[in-house]
DNA sequence: TTGCAACGATGAAACGTTTCATATTGACAG
DNA sequence: CTGTCAATATGAAACGTTTCATCGTTGCAA
């Protein structure tokens, strides 16, 4: 039999809220009775029963998170930072994979949903329907957004922008994109701000002879290294690729390395997201920066309600470092 | 205002109790009245509260899990694995960091085990001091052990050897081991699996040259390129080297191709864990697998008490790629 | 008719808290 | 001595369930 906070009443010869009152920490409580109510939940070993108290208070701490896929570095990291924010602020993090499965997703979110957490920090799948099964609840979204609910993510177009930016002013004229699946927003989004880049280059020097081309899959390695097979195996290949992912990126060096291209001297890479892996590969890989512990903690603060935005949007920035190069007029 | 079993009972003209019986499935309730209070519930969109269930039947339905670092691709798999099983038994997962440090190891699981969880999978810190803390509550231990805790992991001993065995009979005669922590008995036991096939080779071919060269370190990919180098920058560097982690091998692979060796050709690698990027990187890795689909299973089982295992030592299994080659005589 | 199973439904207790309206006390001013 | 006030402690209610002992009906056998 554990101990109760009654047992603890009884021992020190107290009422139950006076006990309660204790642990509270409250100012109206007489020293003498404070250390001896103490005394006694010390000696019996006592510690509060938490699903009493989530019953009398209607809360929980918890903090719901439903991802695609913890084994997806991206998505560990925002779980990491996630964890890190909210149990340093006395929050548990309830962890869901979807695994980017509409049906999977429904049914995590509703019983993760039925535990009543405090919050809900949700990456939706793409043809996510669970709108109305979150709305009217505590929800924030990452990276993806879900009608109706606050988005916090990192601003993708400018995060295509800024690729195109810095591969032209390298020199390179035969450009490579790898996205995403289109049908994410943010596949979309990162294409068409490296596209306007390129567009707006185009017309500030109408007469350069100029190059693009565009292939699209999943974000992950192999995806990455297939695309990257595409992009290569062919005429005149790119002298430089920017990809939609890390992992993409990851997977598109395998694939040069296969066909004997160097990097960077024969082709540059730019990647997207700046997973630990990044700065880790060889050559260490340009990519664009998404500021994760900046979203997670943005996002906990939304479901905090210490802010109220409804949707954010950072600014990705882009890390040089080996694996792109200037291309020769 | 939420509406309640309460409101539900009221409203269809029956007693608490009964639309209890009716959620419970239970047979003694009139086909007639079940219908009416199905509908209800419907209509009033009723939905039970945990809460006052938690409380009322003392149980949660929650799996606490602690590890060093969801960041970590072998833990991030575990997760993963454990995740997808505890869900599909209508268990959530509760997910804590401890960044292998002591004191915030203690914090989560001190918090976690405040939240009345079902059981709990741990992963130890090395110097790990919550015995007591977890002494008593259904703990299950995985990968690393912890005083009077049931254990499940591979048999790292076996693993050891299965690389040494395999290294030997490619015909490699000058070996490597880069090992992980000492202080963590996972890297003490697979050293000892190593060197001990290899001392039984020595004594079965007594008149044949031998070496081997040890060292060790973290884990993670830095290490294994720093140790990488300390390995291959000498006069006669190892024909083969096997280490205690993928990542330690991924790592190493990169220090290989920084100094001009080509992988298998001049050197062989086999690395441990069998981490999704094992097969991803050029060349594949060979490694030895644990098996963690089975591990988180037995984790799980041991936590649900279908299983009264005290201690688990599943068997690893080498995976052959093309990061390894026979040497010739 | 009586008795008695069998079946369904009821009401209340219990789970362990927190909180709020009271009650008790002592001190102190009038 | 009375009245007031502040300071503390108390007891009970409430949170939303589940379960268990109880009760009321029927139907049927004796």
């Amino acid at each position: 039999m554990t101990v109760t906070i009654k047992d603890v009443a009884k021992a020190a010869g107290v009422a139950v809220g006076t006990v309660s009152r204790v642990l509270a920490k409250n100012k109206t409580v007489s020293e003498e009775i404070r250390t001896r109510v103490e005394e006694v939940i010390q000696q019996l070993g006592y510690t509060p029963n938490s699903l009493g108290r989530n019953l009398r208070l209607n809360r929980t701490d918890l903090i719901g998170l439903v991802i695609p896929d913890i084994t997806n570095p991206f998505f560990a990291e925002l779980a990491k930072h996630v964890e890190m924010m909210a149990s340093a602020e006395g929050y548990s993090v309830l962890l869901a994979n979807s695994h980017d499965d509409p049906a999977a997703e429904q049914q995590q979110v509703q019983t993760l949903l039925g535990r009543l957490p405090s919050g809900l920090i949700l990456v939706p799948v793409s043809e996510s329907r669970i709108g109305d099964l979150v709305s009217g609840t505590n929800t924030v979204t990452v990276d993806r957004p879900l009608k109706g609910q606050t988005l916090v993510g990192v601003d993708n177009r400018r995060g295509g922008y800024l690729a195109a930016d810095y591969l032209l002013s390298l020199g390179h004229r035969r450009l490579g994109y790898m996205g995403g699946p289109q049908i994410l927003d943010v596949a979309r989004e990162r294409y068409e701000g490296f596209i306007s880049r390129i567009e707006e280059f185009q017309q500030q020097h109408p007469s350069r002879s100029f190059a693009i081309q565009t292939v699209d899959g999943n974000f992950d390695y192999r995806a990455g290294e297939e695309l990257g097979n595409r992009l290569l195996r062919q005429q005149h290949p790119p002298t430089a690729i920017a990809t939609a992912s890390d992992q993409q990126a990851i997977g598109l060096m395998r694939a040069a390395a296969d066909i004997g291209l160097s990097i960077p001297d024969d082709l540059s890479i730019v990647g997207f997201d700046d997973i630990p892996l990044a700065s880790l590969v060889l050559p260490r890989l340009t990519t664009i920066r998404q500021p994760l512990a900046e979203i997670a903690r943005i996002a906990l603060d939304a479901i905090l309600k210490r802010s109220s935005a409804t949707e954010c949007k950072l600014e990705p920035v882009l890390v040089e470092r080996s694996s792109t190069r200037a291309w020769p007029a």
